[in-house]
DNA sequence: CGGGAAGTTGAAGAGCGTCAAAAGTAGTGG
DNA sequence: CCACTACTTTTGACGCTCTTCAACTTCCCG
């Protein structure tokens, strides 16, 4: 849920050495960024029994809303989003999800949202049921799933704040913001942000249409803030004047 | 989180019997409905030992967005508004809660949203520390205290659904919907809501102004889809015409 | 009663959405 | 390498919903 960075180029290598002898969690990029970090190194192999490694294409739904909540899904490399549709085909995206990011959390019995990959992606498929069970084996990782769901609510909590209240200008410098703040704690640098998703994405997920999305970057463009190095690429020019853009409290 | 019915007037008896030689959680309200309810009787005297109770009247600010996240508190009566406020003053309240919420599960150093009583209160404040060391020797509680972190997680996304993506009409609908299902889930009839809020404090949980959510409340009354009866109670008189309204998923 | 806050209603304007078209970009195949 | 197509992005013109500003009404508590 938490918002973040486009396409995750992993410094490390692939999350997966598919049949390796040593077990593959060992080498999983994503391992520090997620729940996966609070597992003994013995305990890694009753968590990777549990798992079926999963890869997909860019624009493969790989979870539908109102569907059985069977798996469980921990992303280990690339980008997806994570979204709501209204009957009238209205749609809103609540996340943008990378490597690290947990998925289907659901505690009702069916999923409460869709995703879909942006990317080439790897994700750790967990049987829910059977992750249930882990969990209360391992009450470190239950304590930092729930640590990390706490943490969602928090960025959930931002962003009906961006949602309810903030002009189309503020909420397109607080999306690039979380972006760059991503990146920069990820080991990139804080000054380019790569955007995985496109403008209707990004739209959907401000609460904007395409459009206006699009005569942002423009206008922030023209004020000398950012640069577009193809639609794609961000640079911050400005970061002071983005962060007086974007309104941001604290 | 959870949106909620106004002024929770408990079917039983109120919140503590201050001085009672019975563990006051035996005779608690709200028990029922929070995470103590996963605790067995002979650990409440465990939590009891750790809770100060605290009786507030309607108005008053307990947490404060910034401040140290010194405290988690448990409501046992009454309600409550939590919210972010932007640099220049706008406001937008992230939920309403009611006896049996939870609040101040902030797992980073200080709160990220303040709080405010709508009516009289009771709530029982435990120091953090000393509820994270209780989490951890009754993992069951810690179970119960992710299964509503999980459901508050699915609400958060449904509002950023209803903030981004609905119309004011759609808004106000959903709102008194879900204030009519959270009374019937507390055995009140759903046809009937009390709102202990007032105009602005709605208006800034669904990301509209005053005048638009009184002029909305007037549409719907003018479609004959509620009455109103005085300015805090609604009446649902179609309750068909206000799901359609509401565009709601499902 | 009376005064202040909360709520309602009205008129005008702004910001963003809608509709439409042009420009840029990527992939495909001759 | 270029042409062709399909899609994404950008830009423009216009309209609508909601906000803003203002006045009036209702409610409530002393």
């Amino acid at each position: 849920m938490s918002l973040a960075l486009a396409s995750y180029e992993t410094p490390r290598r692939a999350a997966f050495s598919v049949g390796a002898k040593t077990n593959p969690c060992l080498t999983c990029a994503a391992r520090r960024m997620s729940i996966c970090s609070a597992v003994e190194a013995q305990d890694l192999d009753r968590l990777s029994a549990a798992t079926t490694p999963q890869r997909l294409g860019p624009g493969e739904t790989f979870l539908n809303e109102g569907d059985d909540a069977s798996h469980f899904f921990n992303i280990t490399s690339g980008s997806a989003k994570v979204y709501k549709l209204l009957p009238n085909g209205r749609r809103q995206i609540t996340g943008f999800l990378f490597a690290g990011d947990l998925l289907g959390l659901a505690f009702n019995e069916t999923y409460t949202y869709s995703a879909e990959s942006l990317t080439d992606m790897t994700l750790c498929r967990f049987p829910r049921r059977q992750f249930e069970r882990l969990l209360e084996q391992m009450p470190k990782m239950e304590r930092r799933l729930l640590s990390m769901a706490s943490h969602e609510l928090a960025a959930a909590q931002e962003q009906m704040v961006l949602l309810g209240r903030k002009t189309a200008r503020e909420r397109v410098a607080s999306f690039l913001l979380n972006l760059a703040r991503r990146g920069e704690r990820f080991g990139r640098l804080g000054d380019t942000v790569t955007l995985s998703m496109t403008r209707t994405d990004i739209a959907d997920y401000l609460g904007l249409t395409t459009e206006t999305v699009s005569r942002t970057f423009t206008g922030l463009r023209n004020d000398g803030s950012i640069a577009l190095d193809g639609a794609n690429v961000v640079h911050i020019l400005d970061r002071d004047a983005l962060e007086d853009a974007a309104e941001t409290a604290e």
